[in-house]
DNA sequence: CCGACCTTGTTCTCTTGTTCACAAAGTGCC
DNA sequence: GGCACTTTGTGAACAAGAGAACAAGGTCGG
């Protein structure tokens, strides 16, 4: 009798949050939290976290909450970081370098084990004690360091080129700063961190309460009458 | 009879690409381009593509398909992309220092205005031909230079306290970096770009891949057997 | 040992989002 | 001018996610 192990794509994406939560209060000493404190810390709602934690088959205790060690390994475990994930930068420019430089990632189990570059005058020089690679040395490269995870940060139009190359050289999971529509084939996992999307959207919100602010001065405060039609 | 003005948060998540690829197909002197064809090239579905046109109110044309031109310009109203979105960056660190270098978002209409740090040995100093002023000006910053959008890139344990400034000083939108839970009243927008959570999600999804294919090799090839229970 | 109290786990309902499928509408050829 | 062809716009079915509500289960004080 199998446990339903589908662990929807909503949760995974708050088990993060959750499992950086645990780890503050853990910090502080507390060793028991309900599911009402943590949705208050994770900006969530309890139910959700309730529903959410279910999922990893985890037992809280009724009455009294969740052991915080005891869900800090399940969820470790669950998201896979009882190991490390060497992650390997193409593209070592601005935001490459940066990303290079910044210790928080080999701190949470993904060391930067490896940095990848096309341009010629860069590869053989050394950055936070990684020498650059050619992109060509690419599967050499992932097989050598055992690398798990890609990050794109070349320029858009070398994304879908340099996203291929990772997947034909073993690496299924990646993560795109490009901001390029990038498709890999469905055994392996993409995702994106797009800034100008980001801003654009905030863009069009920030426009819109502008336009709100306007019109319910306008109006008056009519403006909650957005009846939901059909 | 007012048209219908409420577009769903997911379809504004997916118009940025759409003007993006837009962009980038006017480029090529393409001049109209079918729901079918610019799914494709967003990595979408085509009927996703035409449902999210429609709340634009903007109409393609049946037989032909939707001017690429009178598209972007919709879009760009719609977005609010006629105007300018003067960003301010709090904590110029190794992150703020990189996002202040980069070039490519006052291309797109949203100018790097103002840096701001606490740090007083920055403070003073200039980066990227801005000049970096103390968090306790921020109230001055944003009124002189009309910043509409607040970059967070300070560490964690400051994330909270620079938003409710930055709030306070009149900024309606934020975009955090800082890994840590941020909350900002109702009229405000916050949204998030969290590295650490994209490189656990990976994790998951890789982890479960090996599992699955080690299942796979042990098992044979009944793991497509996974029956949805209930 | 018992009962009041608390918190989980889960069911049910509602909302949001996705996809299909097709009628309506326009184009351009003949 | 009419007809075959293309593509839009949208209604309806379907899927996923959020949240309220509550019964089940366990704790702890007396
Ligand atoms: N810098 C930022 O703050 C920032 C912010 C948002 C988005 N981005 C995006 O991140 C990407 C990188 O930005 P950046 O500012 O670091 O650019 P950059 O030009 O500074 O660096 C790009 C690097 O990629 C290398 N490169 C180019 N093509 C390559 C290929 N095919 N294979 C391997 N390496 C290749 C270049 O040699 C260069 O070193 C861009 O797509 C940009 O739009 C950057
Ligand atoms: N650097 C990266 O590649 C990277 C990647 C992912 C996430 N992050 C996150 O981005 C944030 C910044 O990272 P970083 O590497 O630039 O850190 P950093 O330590 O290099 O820079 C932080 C800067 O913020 C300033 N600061 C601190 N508290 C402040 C406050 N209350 N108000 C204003 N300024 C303040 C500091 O003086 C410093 O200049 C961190 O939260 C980090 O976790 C960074």
């Amino acid at each position: 009798m199998e446990r339903q192990r589908r662990i929807p794509e909503a949760t995974v994406a708050r088990l993060p949050v959750y499992l950086r939560t645990l780890l503050d209060v853990q910090t502080d000493g507390v060793t028991t939290i309900s599911s009402e404190r943590l949705a208050e810390l994770a900006g969530v709602n309890a139910a959700k976290v309730r529903k959410d934690l279910s999922y990893l088959g985890s037992f809280g205790t009724r009455g009294v909450g969740y052991d915080v060690d005891h869900l800090l390994v399940q969820m470790s475990r669950e998201l896979g970081l009882t190991r490390d994930w060497p992650v390997a930068i193409v593209g070592v420019g601005n935001l490459g370098a940066a990303l290079a430089n910044y210790g928080g990632f080999g701190d949470r189990g993904f060391p930067v084990a490896a940095l990848i570059d096309a341009d010629p005058t860069k590869v053989g020089t050394t950055l936070g004690g990684h020498t650059i690679r050619h992109l060509d040395d690419l599967p050499a490269v992932v097989n050598e360091l055992g690398i798990a995870i890609g990050i794109i940060a070349t320029p858009a139009a070398g994304a879908q080129e340099v996203a291929d190359r990772l997947v034909a050289a073993g690496v299924t999971s990646i993560l795109n700063f490009a901001p390029a529509v990038v498709t890999v084939p469905e055994q392996a996992t993409l995702r994106k961190v797009d800034l100008a999307l980001e801003l654009q959207v905030l863009s069009f919100y920030g426009q819109r309460d502008s336009i709100g602010s306007s019109l319910r001065e306008e109006l008056g405060v009519s403006a909650e009458s957005t009846n939901s039609g059909a």
